[in-house]
DNA sequence: ATATTCAATGCCAATATTGCCATTAAGCCA
DNA sequence: TGGCTTAATGGCAATATTGGCATTGAATAT
């Protein structure tokens, strides 16, 4: 049976790009500490445990996908979320996840 | 001040594992197209237009991620979702490319 | 048995992502 | 001004992802 898509192929491009942004755990963590205020670069680098500049790019990344929004105060640089819409997002890993361990302890059984 | 990872490291990597599957055009489309169906590889294949070991490849991704679930059918393979909370997850992407739009828009205003 | 069809795998080249180092840029203070 | 702090960028190597071709394997039909 024939399957159409439901909508035209830059559609998928553009959603994917948005679904690359969340696809990195120093994002996810990143994503996560910005739930309900606003952070610092500084504290997000010590927050990754990743070199500075590494997260300026992951931050990049988030931004770039509108995710996250920056805000300069004098020299450092504060990033909050752009949305609000994250929260299923987590819920619907943590179900995966969850299913994930079902199965695989269905399979040592 | 100082910010504090809500989990462990690990559960971030694990939880990136199923985002990775889901940061890809393709492997967006065949998720949609299984929504409340089971759909053959050569139907699939068909509606993503690349090649056929292209997208069996796809599918391994998804299977391995714990997102979808295969059944063979004598020389057919169908598969179909394995969790049922993909819908929060588009509605978030269209969310944020909404956004995104009127954010450019405000941009060349 | 042979041919045919459908799906998965091996291989490989092209491309993209990631992470750190070094550097640059910008703001603040003495 | 010069020194210090914070963040972004350029460069580059290591790694991962992707996609198609060719092949293999399995089920079915002739």
């Amino acid at each position: 049976m024939k399957i159409r898509p439901r909508h035209p192929r830059p559609r998928y491009d553009a959603r994917a790009r948005i679904a690359k942004a969340l696809a990195h755990p120093s994002r996810l963590m990143i994503l996560e500490a910005l739930e309900n205020r606003e952070v610092c670069v500084c504290d997000l680098t010590e927050l990754v445990g990743a070199d500075q500049s590494t997260v300026s790019k992951h931050l990049a990344v988030l931004k770039q996908a509108g995710l996250v929004e920056d805000r300069k105060a004098g020299v450092m640089v504060f990033y909050k979320l752009k949305v609000c819409c994250l929260q299923g997002f987590w819920d619907c890993l943590e179900t995966v996840l969850a299913q994930n361990l079902k199965t695989q302890r269905a399979v040592l059984r």
